[in-house]
DNA sequence: TGCTGGTTTTGACAATAGTCAAAAAATAAC
DNA sequence: GTTATTTTTTGACTATTGTCAAAACCAGCA
């Protein structure tokens, strides 16, 4: 929890009245690699905060898991479109290792907004840094050659290079895995 | 103006008192076609509803100018990072027809966030759709073939097919203007 | 009607990436 | 330390897409 309102207060100028409440909004949830944090078909309720460990959004196309994004420690996660429509979700997110995570359901959270502005404006701001970090991915992703996007990967994010099997990775660059394979035997 | 706030009552469920204040603080532009609203190098300080006409967000790489997203009637524009962080874009965005906009400044936005929690609201759930928006055409464009790209196009966003030259289609699919047309022989 | 500039299509060929199958390497299990 | 099991790499071949150059198409307009 310490972690979470610190991640708050350094990159959302969190206020202390603002802490005070939200102290009480979150629930821990420890799982084990490989469980999942949300299932396709299922809506998801919850916005989470990743406190340790890894996990990975995908959803299956003809028979094959894309997997479309990852998470690490201090990121906010959920099914994005399932969390925010309350339809069912499309996508699976599944731990790639034990997680640590914190949860606050969607209807706390609008609770929340109705009476701290201040938390709306948190969410506010924090959608506009997910916004960006989306919209520089999909520029990378689109507009570049296979060996282009594993070398943006291994220097915009080379914690995710660390710590994903290689699988994951082509998955993610949308090249198949021995494409993938022969980049690297390249460097 | 009429439009704007009807399209922010009907799909933001605007309030009477806020579409007072928000009325005084938007200013009307129109540009001829082939315009520039945003130069990359200069920091975009005003987001914009676009009333009437089509415009392209562009970048330039190794000479090429790519093309990354449209922008039709009732859409708000601006170059997102630029305008988020006040830094120089690296975007442009070009009218591909004469446009009626209507602007207002990041202080003025600034400013109204802090007077009116409905207006911050208002953003907060703007970014809601423009993001899911997003990872709907990043999963598309990524994780598709040329010819589904193009079909997938002309099944969710006609429009575009319609009114956008194939020279700047292609590109916004990340495929050559040559692919594109064999792809369109096919059909 | 016949230029003219731009856009779109076609053709020939090269480069890139995908597929399937098997081998090698790395992990985990006993 | 020796099996299983999974992950990663390699090889041969195919499919897809890109590139360059030329032709066809299509306005707008003298």
């Amino acid at each position: 929890m310490q972690q979470l309102l610190a991640h708050l207060k350094t990159f959302y100028q969190l206020s202390a009245e603002a802490e005070l409440v939200l102290k009480d909004c979150f629930e821990e949830i420890i799982l084990a690699k490989n469980e999942f944090l949300v299932k396709e078909g299922k809506v998801c309720r919850h916005l989470y905060f990743l406190q340790q460990g890894a996990l990975r959004g995908f959803y299956n196309l003809d028979g094959k898991e894309i997997t479309h994004w990852f998470g690490f420690e201090n990121d906010f996660v959920t099914s994005f479109h399932s969390f925010t429509t309350q339809q069912p979700s499309v996508e699976n997110i599944q731990l790639m290792e034990g997680c640590i995570l914190w949860a606050i359901s969607k209807d706390t959270l609008t609770g929340l907004f109705n009476r701290y502005h201040e938390i709306e404006r948190l969410v506010r701001i924090a959608y506009e840094k997910y916004y960006i970090r989306l919209e520089e991915r999909y520029v990378n992703a689109h507009f570049k050659t296979a060996g282009e996007r594993y070398e943006s990967l291994l220097l915009h994010t080379p914690h995710i290079v660390e710590r994903v099997p290689l699988g994951f990775i082509s998955s993610y660059l949308g090249i198949s895995q021995e494409t993938l394979s022969r980049v690297r035997g390249r460097l």
